[in-house]
RNA sequence: GCGGCCGCAGUCUAGUCUGGUAGGACGCGGGCCUUCCGAGCCCGUUGCCCGGGUUCAAAUCCCGGCGGCCGCACCA
């Protein structure tokens, strides 16, 4: 076999429905791909399973925003200026390409974080040229990588697609906050298309133009930035590979729990948290412990809004370490921005233990209007910002600076108040952890994929055909009885296949392909006394169960609460009539 | 797209005519009291759609925009 596993994989997942090439008949379009039938519900199914951890276990409130966005979003974020990659194209052929990946590949040195002056240089000094072609390449740009459009007719306004979904949680802080119950740390969950004009994809699923995305966005009070729960995951052993080991010439991850990361100071305490989270997750797709890393970014290949950034990876043939989850420490970067550009308090209050009491100079405007003309807005707001916590001291008159000068504010302009104050207010910390579906679930494709058989073997709740149900042959009665089985167990709510084109084994094999954990056969003896066969297909081992306790057997089956020898007696078609 | 009405806390609303930087109710948070499904009391918290103009000063007056509702038109 010359073709790699992920030519392997993508040929059974385009042949039986996973994933298609977008646009092909249109000869398609690099970074797209379309979702078959079977893709679809594998899709769902990760997003279900996401769903219980971030939503049911979490509680965290989860919302669905625009994925078009008025420019206004995009300018506060930083995307509009700082969301860029470095491009070249070939004078010759006209192909473009991301410039630092392009000097990677021909140099094998690390770019990340090099200056437009650097990679022009580079490509300079050791003469790299197109790869297609051998073409001159054009001086290095920046390209931003969002969509942009017009929103309403004619030239409208600039709007943008959504590089990521955070944005959308991030302007609704104030609502969301409130109906958080105004209580931090709480969590607000995202899932949805997000669109990158990505120079140049190249690595199929991998790096897509438009694809998912599931983001929490977890706010916290940056006093107390810690998870309550923690315990839920801390006892997770995981693979660690930090900063200091990646700067090591001989550098290797290494493996402790999440907790003990927390307490040598290795991983501060809520991205630790959503490590250990997202190691169970990804195992319970089906994808090994030892091909799942937590390797923490470099600063320079940090986001333009992160503090601290930890990557999941997963081991993939031909990729190598693949990024599928990112959990940044977006501190309170976006909701700083926000509040800039909007003029709204995107702040949280917190009420102090004990409230004191102040002493304010409250302007009297019908007093500083006259005498300060347009200068009196300017003294009222430098009045309101003096405090104090004996009111003599505002007493026979103050001094402010207004527009550099000393200006004396005689006593009648104002009137001492006495305020309490009772909390304060501040800009909550945001930890975000964010997936890539897309990625997540061509791991699963690869990491379930045995490639002997050329078929995949999904955990049983993950697969996309929970149940495929034969007639042994295709005789009339037993064709009946197997329709009847499909029909009930799909009205029971298991995803059902019915099938009796071609030889048994051609049947039982089809659906090995695709990962059909369970198989259920109607045979001779089914029809006298109503018992059929279950085969594993893992181990095609078979028993018979009576059709009362089939529905209950694959439940148990299916939920991983029993084994095939637990739910039937043995059955081996030789044994068989 | 056209016409009308309207934009004040999360919600409902006073104030707008007669310019001087906002008051209430419910809600929400904390406490007390109670104790099982929106009880009471106390404390706290939250706001004039945006931009421009007039003015020393705009929630208030003028212009423009945006948004909402209703009607008509058009359309999946």
């Amino acid at each position: 076999m010359t073709e790699d596993v992920y030519e392997a994989i993508m040929e059974v997942a385009r042949r039986r429905g996973i994933l298609f090439p977008a646009f092909r008949i249109y000869g398609g379009a690099r970074g797209f791909y379309d979702y078959g039938p079977l893709g679809a519900v594998l899709r769902r199914k990760i997003v279900d399973r996401w769903r219980w951890y971030y939503v049911h276990r979490e509680g965290f409130m989860e919302v669905d925003s625009p994925t078009l966005g008025i420019s206004a979003v995009y300018e506060a974020s930083g995307h509009v200026d700082h969301f860029m990659d470095p491009m070249t194209q070939c004078k010759e052929c006209g192909e473009f390409y991301r410039a630092d990946h392009l000097i990677e590949e021909e140099l094998g040195i690390d770019c990340e974080g090099k200056s437009l002056e650097e990679l022009n240089e580079l490509i300079e000094k050791h003469d790299i040229r197109c790869p297609e072609c051998g073409g001159e390449l054009t001086e290095v740009t920046e390209f931003n990588l969002m969509f942009s459009t017009n929103i309403g007719p004619k030239e409208g306004r600039t709007g943008y697609l959504r590089p990521e979904t955070a944005q959308g949680i991030f302007i609704q802080f104030k609502d969301l906050y409130r109906l958080a119950r105004q209580r931090l740390p709480f969590g607000v969950v995202q899932i949805g298309r997000a669109y990158r004009n990505e120079i140049s994809p190249r690595q199929g699923v991998i790096r897509l133009r438009e694809f998912t995305q599931m983001e929490a966005e977890v706010f916290f009070d940056p006093e107390e930035k810690e998870v309550p729960h923690f315990d839920r995951y801390a006892d997770e052993e995981l693979y660690f590979y930090p900063i200091e080991e990646q700067l090591k010439e001989d550098g290797e991850m290494y493996r402790m729990t999440v907790r003990e990361a927390v307490e040598e100071g290795l991983v501060e305490q809520p991205i630790a948290y959503f490590l250990g989270l997202t190691k169970r997750f990804l195992t319970d797709l089906g994808i090994p412990d030892e091909a799942i890393r937590s390797r923490q970014h470099l600063p320079e290949e940090r986001a333009h809004y992160a503090r601290d950034c930890w990557d999941v990876e997963v081991k993939l043939e031909r990729f190598g370490w693949v990024e599928v989850v990112g959990i940044a420490d977006r501190t309170d970067y976006d909701l700083r921005k926000h509040s800039k550009h909007s003029g709204e308090d995107l702040r949280a209050f917190k009420e102090l233990d004990e409230p004191k009491v102040v002493y304010r100079p409250k302007p009297k405007m019908n007093e500083l209007g006259p005498r300060f003309k347009s200068d009196a807005p300017k003294v009222a707001e430098a009045l309101r910002e003096i405090e104090a916590e004996d009111p003599s001291e505002l007493e026979g008159g103050l001094e402010v600076e207004v527009n550099g000068e000393k200006i004396e504010v005689p006593p009648e302009c104002y009137e001492v108040v006495e305020e309490k104050v009772s909390g304060i207010r501040f800009y909550p910390h945001v930890i975000e952890p964010s997936y890539g579906l897309d990625r997540i679930l061509y791991c699963v494709l690869e990491h379930n994929f045995d490639p002997e058989k050329g078929a995949f073997k999904f955990p049983a709740w993950l697969a996309p055909i929970e149940v495929c149900v034969f007639p042994l042959l295709k005789r009339d009665d037993m064709i009946d009885v197997a329709r009847k089985i499909a029909d009930e167990l799909s009205e029971a709510g298991f995803i059902v296949e019915y099938d009796d084109s071609g030889s048994i084994g051609r049947r039982y094999a089809r659906a090995d392909e695709i990962g059909v954990p369970y198989c259920v056969t109607v045979d001779h003896d089914t029809l006298d006394d109503d018992t059929v066969t279950i085969r594993d297909r893992d181990t095609t081992e078979q028993v018979r169960v009576h059709l009362d306790d089939l529905e209950d057997a694959l439940r148990r089956l299916l939920l991983g609460e029993a084994n095939l020898e637990d739910v039937g007696e043995p059955f081996s078609p030789s044994q068989g009539s």
